[in-house]
DNA sequence: ATGTTC
């Protein structure tokens, strides 16, 4: 049984010691309280131990709290390979590649728009394209797609969906540098071409919502936080693109495992060295989608824009906007020596000590499951030494979506939103209760294992007036 | 997550 080779270090921390006889190169390790080790499934504990087999891995295979279950890699995981001898691997990104969280503070207060939630929801729901296949209803050339998947947020702003202080207050500044787009299959841009400026379904979201709590005034301060504020919390991804250009890798890389002679324990993990042409191939592609998913980000903030400076005559300014299914290649203190690493986070979001944008800890947005809370953290020297600059990324499924269906209704968890004075728009009534708070983690938990570790601060905590799901 | 099975 692969749960009784979890052995506890601390209270946190549950170790998976490094076993050479599955060919593990490191120890596993996975971060979790008494109340969440409940929810931790055995093939998640195997997935963060096969991930240890895979050449040129770093220290440890990670698991934040919220882990679960995924395409080879566990989500909620995060792991780093030597940028020489190491591997890049799409399953340790994810299907969607840069799905992000991404904040816009207003200069309303809950009280100012506590009578109007229903007609303010309505109009980001009309202005806001959701739902599977969604379109964006923007019409550009095939040229200009180009350059959305070479310069991603920077491209937005240039064609007028946004300002330069956006840009500053954005993971990488809303552009991954090194896309090529000779890398990305027709099909792939053929399926990114009409959804630039739209949701999507599943998990994702717009939320209307209020700074409930502050609990760093300093940092909450610097990021434009105060007790009351509505602010609007965008969940989205790269789409069908994205989507595409994971499975296009993952087929050619199949093989390609076999050519580089890599001994994988799941097919699913299937990857290449990041050092080879085809590593810098998906590499590059993975880029594109990461800018595809920015400038998606971003178009969606100027439609938030547009209603709010219609409704209320006033604006919203961007707090920050993270990637939580991404690949870096950066640079950690690693047994005292500088290191180059592909870190790859999938369902795990970057916590550096120190931002650019705001000079002080780079800010983490975490969200939680619908018509529950979410926070604004921050990165921490802990996060450094232990994660790679790393912390968790959501609540993290607990039913799987087939599970929440059969045990809920879409009814019943409209109603217990109308009970929370939550208001929900959604153009698929039947995918309601696979995102029901019973289908997920408890955030504050997850939030409280993140907290206590040390890998991130609490800053403040959002909780959501109206919801508008794909 | 996703024109939900290449």
């Amino acid at each position: 049984m692969i749960n009784e080779r979890l052995v506890r270090k601390d209270d946190y921390t549950w170790e998976i010691a490094k076993d050479e006889t599955l060919g593990m190169r490191v120890p596993g390790r996975i971060f979790l309280s008494d109340a969440l080790m409940r929810f931790l499934e055995p093939a998640a504990i195997q997935q963060v131990a096969n991930v240890a087999t895979l050449p040129g891995i770093v220290k440890w295979s990670l698991a934040m709290p919220d882990v679960h279950t995924g395409y080879g890699f566990p989500i909620g995981g995060v792991a780093a390979f030597d940028a020489t001898e190491g591997i890049v691997s799409p399953g340790g990104v994810g299907f969607d590649i840069n799905c992000g969280t991404r904040l816009l503070a207003t200069t309303l207060t809950k009280e100012e728009i506590e009578q109007e939630i229903q007609t303010l929801t309505t109009k980001l729901y009309e202005s806001v394209p959701a739902g599977l296949g969604s379109k964006g209803s923007l019409r550009f050339s095939e040229k200009e797609l180009d350059q959305v998947f070479l310069r991603g947020a920077k491209w937005a702003v240039d064609s007028g969906y946004g300002d330069a202080g956006d840009l500053k207050h954005c993971e990488s500044n809303g552009c991954f540098d090194g896309a090529d787009v000779s890398n990305v299959s027709p099909l792939a841009k053929k399926r990114g071409m009409p959804q630039l400026g739209s949701l999507g379904s599943g998990n994702h979201f717009l939320e209307i919502q209020f700074v409930d709590q502050i609990y760093e005034e300093r940092e909450a301060s610097v990021f434009g936080l105060r007790p009351g504020q509505v602010c609007i919390m965008l969940h989205s991804g790269s789409r069908g693109a994205g989507h595409q250009i994971c499975t296009d890798y993952l087929k050619l890389f199949q093989k390609a495992s076999q050519k580089y002679a890599i001994r994988l324990p799941d097919r699913q993990l299937a990857c290449v060295p990041a050092d080879s042409r085809d590593g810098r191939s998906y590499f590059s592609a993975m880029a594109a989608a990461a800018n595809y998913a920015w400038a998606n980000r971003q178009i969606m903030s100027y439609r938030v824009r547009d209603v709010i400076e219609r409704e209320f005559s006033t604006g919203a300014g961007l707090v920050y906007d993270v990637a939580h299914n991404i690949a870096k290649l950066e640079t950690h203190h690693i047994d005292g020596e500088r290191k180059e690493v592909y870190v790859h986070r999938k369902g795990a979001t970057r916590a550096f000590e120190k931002d650019e944008s705001y000079g002080v800890a780079q800010p983490v947005l975490i969200p939680g499951s619908m018509g529950t809370a979410s926070y604004v953290l921050c990165g921490t020297t802990k996060a450094m030494q232990t994660t790679f600059g790393s912390t968790c990324h959501g609540a993290g499924r607990v039913m799987s979506r087939k599970a929440a269906k059969r045990q809920l209704t879409w009814k019943g968890v409209t109603e217990s939103l109308r009970q929370k004075h939550i208001t929900l728009k959604t153009d698929d009534l039947s995918a309601v209760p696979e995102e029901a708070p019973e289908a997920y983690k408890p955030i504050d938990e997850v939030i409280s294992v993140v907290s206590a570790l040390g890998i991130s601060k609490v800053v403040a905590r959002l909780v959501p007036m109206g919801v508008i799901k794909g």
